[in-house]
DNA sequence: ACCATGCATCGATACTTGTCAATATCGAAT
DNA sequence: ATTCGATATTGACAAGTATCGATGCATGGT
């Protein structure tokens, strides 16, 4: 049985590298990017799938707190959320090795449960 | 038929963020980012999985270009490659709204050519 | 040589997800 | 009201994947 895996209920960076992590939806949201008010029509060319399947991607994006949608007359029109390249940003920074959010403090470089460290005697316990 | 799911043959970026968005490996590469060195034995503690789970996910993260291993006496001990974090920012920049990668020019706020959806030449009205 | 330990692999299983065809809905124009 | 065009929704299906138990394979200590 599968232990935590409902994307439903997920904290929100889990969402949002899911929400990007496809093909189609990176596309659509890198063309966004790059035009910033883009009619759903104009992803299934791009995107080589059909319109449901666009349609569902963007859900996607939108429940991800991606994109957001406005109708215009008789077609909706799809922006990229503001602060998405900042959201992911903020989880690449959270990722810098030597990072500025360094932990307490490191005791030193040991399995944590087992008996001894050294590399070459782990005399369990 | 799936078109295009397929983990192995994706570009990097979608590998990269395909490998970040799921919770056991995002908690795995903080750990990393944190300790730097870390025993794979170390993981199955902080991530509430079994030890063929956290394997599993670490040779995700390997192949993915996340993490590298070396094994140092009985145990295997894990590292971030050092890049992991600008890949990441570099995916970010690439959002930004008014991004720097401006295309050309915008005529309009109106959808490409109606009339049809599927992937077709445009009509130039 | 033998045994103990840490990690990887295998096989099975359940859940998730990307996709499409068909259909419904919604807004505008007639 | 009717019709038409653009999106969303539904239902179904195939492929992916997260998980576990059992097992195999190194390595190091006895």
């Amino acid at each position: 049985m599968a232990r935590t895996r409902r994307t439903a209920d997920l904290d929100p960076e889990i969402r949002l590298l899911s929400a990007l992590a496809d093909p189609t939806r990176l596309a659509i949201v890198r063309q966004l990017a790059a035009e910033s008010d883009v009619c759903a029509c104009d992803f299934s060319a791009c995107c080589d799938v059909g319109q449901p399947t666009v349609s569902h991607h963007l859900k996607v994006l939108r429940e991800a707190g991606v994109v957001t949608s406005e109708r215009r007359g008789n077609w909706i029109f799809y922006r990229l959320v503001p602060d998405v390249a900042g959201r992911l940003a903020a989880i690449a920074g959270g990722l810098v090795p030597g990072g500025l959010i360094q932990l307490a403090d490191r005791p030193a470089r040991r399995p944590s449960t087992h008996g001894s460290i050294r590399p070459m005697s782990p005399v369990a316990t």
